[in-house]
DNA sequence: TTGCTCCTCACGTCACGTGAGGTGGC
DNA sequence: TTGCTCCTCACGTCACGTGAGGTGGC
């Protein structure tokens, strides 16, 4: 019979985890002390508690580690078990290869002293129905701002407007600075009839690299850069057209400011714009 | 102007989530009205919102991450932090191919129908003083008896003898049926002075790969089996000789069990003994 | 007015670790 | 008798999640 500190030492397992184990019953000492409550363990207790380090070494929980050694599991079942676990741990493998190689990104652009000014990181969008109007345009803000009012004015007329940012999509495969196939879209409630050439549809969700900046949008093309160079670091490949969100521009969130809209509009240091490529993984 | 819902969609990052942010002060809302407590939050505070989520990616805690963002730290401050975290990664990372390995094991041992007896596991085992009679013997138990009783005498002689479990070393570095070259040793309180053919010495410790097995000795190649079969499995090489540890043996704890010596002795069933292999990572 | 959203506690998670304050055993 | 060991609370860890019970805003 060892005293409990002398079972910790034997076992290299603290006494703290012993009387744990011995709280939740996963190892009930072979005698406790009624008197004084001493918790005595003996020596044929030890293949248990090696089992129970085992299988926790394995990445089980100790309610699993119970199940697996009390219950009268099936081979089966057990076989489950350990498939589950194998996955998980795969997984765990892949995302921590991934972690590994992102501080490693970040450390070389320490030493070559170019911090990364956007953060970039991957969310799961919605689908929403959408008001469009697609057009090949100059590349000249005024052309895409009369296509905004343009949907804007439509959404209005059916009451249909969501209150969520509008966003535009870049159609073109590659980079151009004129002639862009772009489409701009308008959040709605919910589907309308549509009215050409504006169109209603359901803007498809899905996995998406995300970068926010804020001020002018002559830095689009630096933050699609940042986007660009993440993908080809993380093993995705682009799955759709570009997306630009507006999530802050013009008059539209200006009262919220106590701004006039056109002192908004005139600062475009204050505009906040996110980038969003859809993606998908190479498997 | 977003409230925590709106800001919560917007993001994909839970209510909860933003208010625990909120609280510890990692992200503040832009306004809180003081009236209702609502937090209110706005689009240029999305670029720290990714920047939180990209670190606490790569693994930083809460405190890390307000570190990161909120102190002046120096580039080297930075390095170091991201090294830190590439070395806790790639430990990670072993780890968890380790534990791969194990599960896969596990596996296949279902599929063959030979389900594992012993649990390997891993010990940093300590130095300890003992006494210890080294010779090559016949394997032949009564032999051996006769060693052990001779190194107990001298450790009560010297009112030395440490309530720890005796054990053998087995110097032989291939298997072999007789002529072994083995070593009998007696835990000690202190070193005190040897006499030959008895030697005292500090036994090394070290990690070692231990398993336990309760029933007489005969099991004891097949335990070790177990063991270098493990090892293979683990990029682990041998780093001394095998030690064989009588937790149960005998007459040492029978009055503790309410038995008596002869009772104990004749039934092996009752006996705990543990393998331990010396091992060293092949790097 | 009715939902919907927001708020603040308070407690749970997981496997223990860390004291505090007290007692048993040699 | 003096340390040393053991005991039982009770609370902390970490990053939130899960209700409970109540209130604000359109």
């Amino acid at each position: 019979m060892f005293k409990i500190g002398d079972f910790s030492r034997l076992t290299c397992v603290s006494v703290k985890t012993l009387r744990h184990y011995s709280e939740n019953g996963l190892l009930l000492p072979a005698y406790i002390d009624s008197a004084s409550g001493y918790r005595y363990y003996t020596a044929d207790q030890l293949p248990r508690l090696n089992r129970i380090l085992a299988l926790k070494e394995l990445g089980f929980s100790l309610d699993q580690v119970r199940t697996i050694i009390d219950e009268p599991l099936t081979v089966q079942e057990l076989r489950g078990m350990l498939l589950m676990r194998r996955t998980q741990i795969a997984a765990q493998l892949r995302a921590d290869e991934q972690r590994l190689l992102n501080v490693e990104t970040r450390l070389s652009q320490i030493e070559q002293e170019t911090r990364p000014l956007y953060d970039v990181i991957v969310r799961e969008i919605g689908t929403q129905p959408m008001a469009t109007l697609r057009a090949t345009v100059a590349n000249e803000g005024r052309q895409i701002a009369a296509m905004f009012d343009e949907v804007e004015a439509f959404a209005a007329r059916h009451y249909a407007r969501a209150a969520a940012s509008p966003l535009m999509l870049y159609h073109d495969a590659d980079y151009r600075e004129t002639d862009l196939d772009i489409e701009v879209a308008v959040p709605l409630l919910q589907v309308v009839e549509e009215q050409p050439p504006i169109r209603v549809r359901q803007l498809p969700g899905g996995r998406m690299a995300c970068a926010v900046y804020t001020g002018s949008y002559d830095r689009t093309q630096e933050v699609l850069n940042t986007l660009l160079r993440w993908l080809a670091l993380h093993a995705y490949r682009i799955a759709g057209p570009l997306r630009e969100v507006y999530l802050r521009y013009g008059a539209d969130n200006a009262d919220s400011l106590g701004l006039s809209p056109a002192f908004l509009t005139d600062q475009p240091a204050l505009f906040v714009t996110e980038l969003q490529l859809p993606i998908e993984s190479e498997d």
